[in-house]
DNA sequence: AAGTGGACCTGCTAGC
DNA sequence: TGCTAGCAGGTCCACT
């Protein structure tokens, strides 16, 4: 589900909320993608610190440490100081002097783990390898050509790898280089800087404007509060195959690349 | 070393 | 109506 807007407007959703909150009893459901990695009970008693994003992970502080939440598939968070009996696919929750903090995800390859610190243990190790943050001002038509100069593999799955610049998944990946006018199987290194600094523009505005927008609600997004985003009724081409385009005319098309579908426009996006 | 495909898990939809 | 195949917003890991 959740893409960095999704992320992003969840997290501000609720930290505010929940921060200064004291860690009062802790649930776990079934296991997630990885465990906690810690005694449950042995975050009892700590104080929750303000909440932070790096690509689609939200860091919660908590004591000398904190939590590391990702979303995976079909993840979401609800904050909320009464909350509805816990359904089937609750497998976490925080629960604060606050509020109740709830992570509901049927798939599960979301997770949540403990770690001393954001550059030790588990979270060091996952967030290591992330690329730029795209609303870094360094992150910039010169710093994704630097990136892609030397790959080979697609654009598409340039994007969504996560190693250059991290935040598109395949919703905004499709519509950063349907506003960039590239076409997703265009080769990384055959990008010059002129279409990099186009690409670059088009990614953060297309992630700002969703976070603006309160992310894309396509089945079942909302954020802490319960509200759902906006962004997918403008999209331009994602989920909008056998569509007319919205730009010219030309009827979207759908591809396969690495087992998963790209959406773009024939004629306004040139390999 | 970079690139590819499989794996993880459940739910929903379109089509027969 | 009921079953099945195919699809879904992510990303780690093993293998070439």
């Amino acid at each position: 589900m959740p893409e960095l807007p999704e992320v992003e407007v969840t997290r501000q959703s609720f930290g505010d909320r929940i921060l200064g909150g004291q860690v009062q009893a802790v649930f776990l459901g079934k296991p997630l993608r990885w465990p906690l990695g810690c005694d449950p009970d042995s975050l009892v008693g700590l104080t929750v610190g303000a909440a932070s994003r790096r690509g689609k992970y939200i860091w919660l502080p908590l004591g000398s440490g904190g939590l590391l939440l990702h979303l995976g598939m079909s993840g979401s968070l609800v904050f909320a100081t009464e909350l509805a009996d816990k359904g089937p696919h609750d497998h976490f929750e925080l629960v604060t002097n606050h509020g109740v903090l709830r992570l509901t995800d049927p798939r599960r390859f979301g997770a949540v783990v403990w770690s001393p610190g954001l550059d030790q243990g588990p979270a060091q190790r996952l967030l290591m390898e992330l690329g730029m943050e795209p609303f870094d001002p360094a992150f910039d038509g010169d710093s994704l050509h630097a990136g892609l100069r030397n790959r080979r593999l697609s654009i598409k799955q340039a994007l969504l790898s996560g190693k250059i610049v991290v935040g598109a998944g395949n919703i905004y990946a499709c519509e950063a280089l349907f506003q960039a006018g590239i076409d997703p199987r265009t080769p990384s290194h055959r990008l010059g800087s002129q279409r990099c600094k186009r690409l670059a523009q088009a990614v953060k505005e297309t992630l700002s404007r969703a976070v603006q927008l309160g992310g894309s609600t396509l089945r079942d997004f909302h954020d802490a509060h319960g509200a759902a985003g906006q962004f997918q009724t403008q999209a331009m081409v994602y989920g909008r195959e056998g569509e007319p385009c919205g730009n010219c005319g030309a009827i979207i098309k759908r591809l396969l690349q690495g087992q998963r579908s790209s959406f773009y426009c024939p004629r306004c996006q040139r390999r």
